[in-house]
DNA sequence: GGTTGTGAATACATTCACAGCA
DNA sequence: TGCTGTGAATGTATTCACAACC
């Protein structure tokens, strides 16, 4: 289903790659909203950035708008879906059943999006084959039978940071691709790992700095 | 306590600001370590990064390091947590707690850190005077009393992402002055308001990108 | 010798501005 | 006319490379 014309260049910078989510997001909304046409200055209002920003970015990716128009939402959200990889489903294991570990397994927000966390894995044997929701924690050492048996790509890793560079690696060596870390460290990945870091401490103390001074 | 000699450039880069928590996270085990000083190069190494980012990151602060020597930790440790606003607590509120609003209360990460959260808020009466731990549950019409009484500068946004903009609007009405945004959306906000995301969906959905084509 | 701090050089990201098209 | 797509221009961030110093 390649387009013969379009352009695609060989790397795309990073930071646009961070943005498409985004893109996807608010044209989820508008397509729900029941509208079928945006400008790129329209987005640009909705999501407080330059029209010509939005344009550069999708035109990494090929010609999606019509002179004149604009953009069709539904066909550049399939578009960007396809892009993103988030038109199919993603599976997800969890690695910790603490308190952070079992708040992100009732986090409502995974599944509606495509990203089913189909097994847990715990290193304290107390935790082993409790159930949490319909999924049951499993040992650390059946991490590379069920990784494979279930086709499993993505790792969540919610352990003490402590932990976490061992959990990262037994990871990476039976074969996952992606990791969503909440350890407050940042372990060591490979470059072709690709490695997401959840961390609202450091958020909060990025902003406490611009908060400082005022009043 | 202001050094008399040192320069400090009137803007510095946000992307040097995001960075400052990771020094002070690193610098803060290295001391529990023992550790007294290190060098540009060997914090590069821990950190994954150039040694002259990290420098050129320190010298929009003051002059830290000696020649030859390195970085005292005890030291830098101290000015970077003195820059960040860090070196004393911070009182937080939390809006919204539904499944995700009560792990954020239990998130153990935020109180050894300085962040306190000392109120919680819910548009759903059922909800009002229940306890969580130590802390009840009011009204959002208690908003503004409670805010002031109890000199919050921090909001936490726990709520749908459909009433995250209300949300948000009504906590910078009432002098909030940070927000850390946990709904699925970016809400619109004034230059003067420092707001940070928390959004894994964004996350799992950039990191597919480069795990689509695999396998 | 070893390491910082920093201008200069390079690399990268954003914005401009306009030709081209509906 | 209205808007896209995109080279060129600008603005920002990173890295280099070296004088200054311990």
């Amino acid at each position: 289903m390649l387009k013969s014309t379009q352009t695609i260049h060989s790397e795309v910078p990073e930071v646009v790659v961070l943005r498409l989510p985004i893109y996807a997001r608010v044209l989820n909304q508008l397509m729900e909203d029941g509208i079928d046409v945006i400008s790129s200055q329209q987005l640009g209002d909705l999501l407080q950035m330059t029209p010509a920003q939005i344009r550069k970015d999708l035109s990494y990716f090929g010609r999606f708008g019509k002179q004149g128009r604009g953009y069709n939402i539904t066909f550049l959200l399939d578009e960007l879906r396809q892009i993103l990889g988030i038109n199919r489903g993603w599976r997800a294991c969890l690695i910790g059943v603490g308190r952070l570990g079992r708040a992100i397994i009732n986090y409502p927000g995974f599944s509606p999006e495509g990203f089913e966390i189909v097994a847990a894995f715990d290193s304290d044997s107390k935790r082993h084959a409790t159930m949490l929701g319909n999924i049951s924690v499993n040992s650390m050492e059946s991490l590379p039978k069920v990784l494979k048996e279930r086709n499993i790509t993505i790792g969540i890793v919610a352990v003490p940071a402590i932990q976490a560079q061992m959990v990262v690696d037994a990871l990476i060596t039976h074969g996952i691709q992606g990791i969503l870390n909440y350890a407050p460290v940042a372990p060591h990945v490979p470059a072709h790992i690709i490695m997401r870091n959840i961390d609202p401490v450091l958020s909060l103390q990025s902003m406490t700095f611009y908060m400082k001074d005022n009043l």
